[in-house]
DNA sequence: GCCGTTTTCGGCCCGACTGTTTTCAGTCG
């Protein structure tokens, strides 16, 4: 793990130890947005904490975090939090995952309770000490015992590719309850960020009775959190929860900003709101009066509400597209046209029955035509690759000729003989150049040694990313979310090396991977490298997972101009022919 | 602890829901 992922837990840690102990919020909330800033952090945080004033440049890092981090880089330890720790018991921070669980809780349990974890917290309601506690009444204890249960079994973050079909079948089926003008997703997956914790619904409707009954009701709900007149919550075969909400139409635009997020966008909203004596919430932007009570409840009207470009207008601020509201997001910046699915002309990283595919050449050149694609490149395993059934020489050139036939056959698309070459793990590739040379686009992609040191790392991707034949470099650091971290290479040199050449860096669109990641995105574009989208596809319907790349292109600021999977096939194959 | 076009002190987003108590604290997003 990098430097500052290491550190970043450790922040996370010190958060959270300050919490249960019952420190200021705001020192809380400021170690746990040190935490996020290094999180997002490229680069290399020993050379930065040298450089004076170097962290206290970054916003969120004032004097005290920047002594504590440069602490960290001399000593490997962060005193306060290990002071901390040595009177609180490590299993208490993890039982503020649970759901209805909060410091002041958690805090309260391991004082009266003797609760040190989630064993001993099971132990504490079966015995009944926890009912011997002042308001901790029957309902509260079976919320806490099912939310124990429920973080067991559904201890991870939901792919992104399993909550964006989830919640466009929700909102198919809860749109046809009466009275169901709208209903859309909001939170972290309208954000389209790689995994999400629970899907947000928002919804229209002049009978919301109903539509909670019909929501609350649905077949798979394990559990009822809540259930009011304008808001519910519902645990989803005892592994998602679902939250709605039911908002007047005329507030719609506010509502669902507001539950878009992130929780940062919208303090730097209201901030500016309040700089401009005006205030912000979910119904809307009203003239702040000083009244104490909200002003939708005295019948103020607001002075935006109706849709989510009213509002940023209002506040004299350009819109910005959902996937650009994250904390490292400038509300001020004007953001850039990004690129959406329908710019997208062709796949360039595709596999057959060759290696391990599921189609042969014709069916997936048939799909291709099926979606409307200009191109597709068929770029089957290379021979380092066994267990994908990689093609030898003798195999490849059979197979070149094979793509070459259906090609001359097919004059509505153009198919690309490629390949996918391993990457080694000192950088050389899995054919000689001469091989190389006989396809029409290579895409280079890391499959073992993916444990390999950051400095290994580096070297190995920009020789690679260097090499004359190279196209593309495949899912870069080859990581699957929630399941192995992958190379954690120097992306900055990485990306250098990839514009120097010429050679783009490929958003691979498998939400297990989504690789290059966001932010890796962005140090792409930073540094002038090229981008394209492709999904890897195995079988017909991986096609679909185009929409998860783009979402994660969008979400680092990517235009059609910087996509080859964008450009006319004129320039593409210009580019290819380099 | 961080920050600044009310700048070195004083403020830091704001509302819904639940459970338990009876006016509100805690949690969540």
């Amino acid at each position: 793990m990098s430097d500052q992922r290491k550190l970043a837990a450790q922040f996370d840690q010190l958060a959270a130890l300050m919490e249960i102990t019952g420190a200021n919020a705001f020192r809380v909330n400021a170690a746990k947005r040190v935490s996020r800033v290094l999180q997002e952090f490229e680069g290399n945080l020993r050379e930065l904490a040298e450089s004076p004033g170097g962290l206290e440049a970054m916003d969120g890092i004032g004097k005290g975090s920047a002594e504590r981090i440069r602490e960290w880089c001399k000593t490997g330890r962060l005193a306060e939090r290990d002071r901390i720790a040595a009177d609180v018991p490590d299993g208490l921070i993890g039982l503020l995952d649970i759901s209805g669980l909060g410091p002041k809780t958690v805090g309260r349990l391991w004082r009266e309770a003797d609760v040190t974890d989630r064993a001993t917290l099971r132990g504490a309601i079966n015995d009944g000490r926890l009912a011997s506690l002042p308001r901790m009444g029957a309902k509260t204890i079976a919320n806490i015992s099912d939310s124990l249960d429920f973080a067991e079994k559904a201890a991870e973050r939901t792919p992104l590719g399993a909550a964006l079909p989830l919640a466009e079948r929700l909102c198919t089926e809860l749109a046809d309850v009466p009275g169901t003008d709208r209903i859309v997703w909001a939170g972290s997956l309208r954000r389209g960020c790689e995994t999400i914790g629970d899907i947000d619904l928002l919804a229209i409707s002049t009978d919301p009775a109903s539509l909670v009954r019909a929501f609350t009701e649905q077949p798979g709900v394990t559990k009822v959190l809540a259930a009011g007149d304008t808001k519910a919550s519902v645990r989803l075969d005892d592994r998602i929860q679902i939250d709605l909400r039911i908002v007047p139409d005329h507030g719609f635009g506010a509502a669902w900003l507001y539950f878009t997020g992130s929780k940062e966008h919208n303090v730097e909203l209201r901030h500016r709101a309040q700089q401009r004596t005006l205030r912000l919430n979910e119904y809307g932007l009203f003239e702040d009066d000083g009244e104490q009570t909200p002003p939708q409840d005295r019948g103020v009207p607001p002075l935006a509400a109706e849709c989510e470009t009213d509002i940023y207008t209002a506040l004299e601020l350009p819109w910005r597209p959902p996937e650009l509201r994250e904390s490292r997001d400038d509300i001020c910046d004007q953001p850039p046209e990004l690129i959406t699915i329908d710019c997208i002309r062709r796949d360039l990283h595709t596999h057959t029955t060759a290696s391990d595919g599921h189609l042969s050449i014709r069916k997936m050149a048939d799909e291709a035509i099926r979606r409307g694609y200009d191109a597709l490149a068929i770029t089957d395993h290379s021979r380092s690759s066994v267990q994908a059934n990689g093609l030898d020489v003798e195999r490849l050139i059979a197979h070149i000729e094979a793509i070459r036939e259906i090609d001359a056959a097919l004059p509505n698309l153009t198919l690309l003989a490629g390949s996918e070459v391993d990457i080694h793990a000192d950088g050389s590739l899995d054919y000689d150049d001469e091989i190389l040379a006989l396809l029409d686009i290579v895409v280079a992609s890391p499959h073992v040694a993916l444990k390999q040191s950051p400095d290994a790392a580096t070297a190995r991707l920009v020789r690679a990313a260097s090499h004359p034949l190279v196209h593309i470099i495949g899912h870069p650091t080859g990581r699957m979310i929630g399941r192995r971290p992958g190379l954690e290479p120097d992306m900055h040199a990485v990306c250098e090396a990839a514009a120097e050449h010429s050679t783009a860096l490929e958003i691979n669109a498998n939400p297990k991977r989504l690789d290059l990641r966001d932010r890796h995105v962005r140090l792409a574009l930073e540094s002038d490298a090229l981008i394209s989208i492709n999904t890897d596809a195995h079988q017909a319907a991986h096609f679909d997972f185009l929409q998860y790349g783009v979402l994660t292109g969008r979400r680092g600021g990517l235009t059609a101009e910087t996509c080859i999977n964008a450009w006319s096939l004129e320039r593409l194959q210009a580019w290819l022919a380099r």
